[in-house]
DNA sequence: ATGGTTGCAAACACTTTGCACATGA
DNA sequence: TCATGTGCAAAGTGTTTGCAACCAT
């Protein structure tokens, strides 16, 4: 959450510089109301549901600006396409089940003695990490 | 290592029965020699300083032969490519240098204990796991 | 001999780019 | 008004596939 905590997609654009249109709007929306990453095509497929017509172009535009004013954060679960979620999640952490594609956020406070461990004894500054764990959910096992 | 354990890369093809051939051989010595994740490029340029002629659809294949058996694993850096490593190695932590591109392995036994965390609140199987850490190395911050 | 492997060309999926037009501040 | 955003079409990557020729077993 920002400083100016309001929360609404029209300041959190203008925060970074970048102006307001129905398109932006909309993507920003998407992503803050779903939980799993998404890629591209789904984006497009709900605003679709919602009318609002945009160019594929033009979302990957939008969304490459929004990573690269920090809105978003592009990552990769061996897909072969980029999927994208909103920063204000925590980190990257998931659980990703082989068999549902199902997608599952978790916090884990050992990440944090991770890169602490790796500052201490590898002088390598971590800057941001990429951490899925792919197996077989809880539904999919029985 | 193999139950049969010689090192020897005809073997370790017949093994998981794949026929031996010059492509094959060739792809699988660089991936035995080569520590960093490298993507389909980098295999083909190798074989081409070796005079080792092959289809960039036929070099893939191989690596789809290979990951499928086993042999290789394959791996995204948030580069819109594959990037394919031996399976001999062991688990997949990387540093990746976000200024000069470099590649180190890191290995963590906490990584383990997460496994187990996860298992035992979560109830979630993992079969494996992609873990990547970004940042600056140690030559690249001075 | 014959089934797996390769080269070549074509197709595919995902992503980026150029340019003219449209729009938000 | 004017810099910025968008649609459309085209091109750029990385990867896969169909098919005939080839080769390892």
């Amino acid at each position: 959450m920002s400083i100016l905590s309001k929360h609404n997609c029209k300041d959190e654009l203008r925060n970074v510089t970048l102006k307001v249109t129905p398109a932006r709007l909309a993507v920003l929306k998407v992503l803050e109301q779903t939980d799993e990453p998404i890629d591209i095509a789904t984006i497009i497929g709900y605003l679709e549901e919602k009318d609002i017509k945009a160019d594929p172009a033009t979302v990957f535009r939008i969304i490459n600006s929004f990573t690269d004013k920090g809105i978003t954060k592009q990552i990769q679960l061996n897909e072969g396409k980029f999927r994208y979620e909103h920063s204000s999640k925590k980190d990257h952490h998931h659980l990703i089940c082989e068999n549902c594609g199902g997608i599952e956020d978790i916090s884990d406070t050992f990440i944090t003695d991770i890169e602490d461990n790796i500052k201490r004894n590898k002088k390598f500054l971590v800057k941001r990490h990429s951490i899925e764990f792919f197996g077989v959910c809880t539904q999919c096992q029985r």
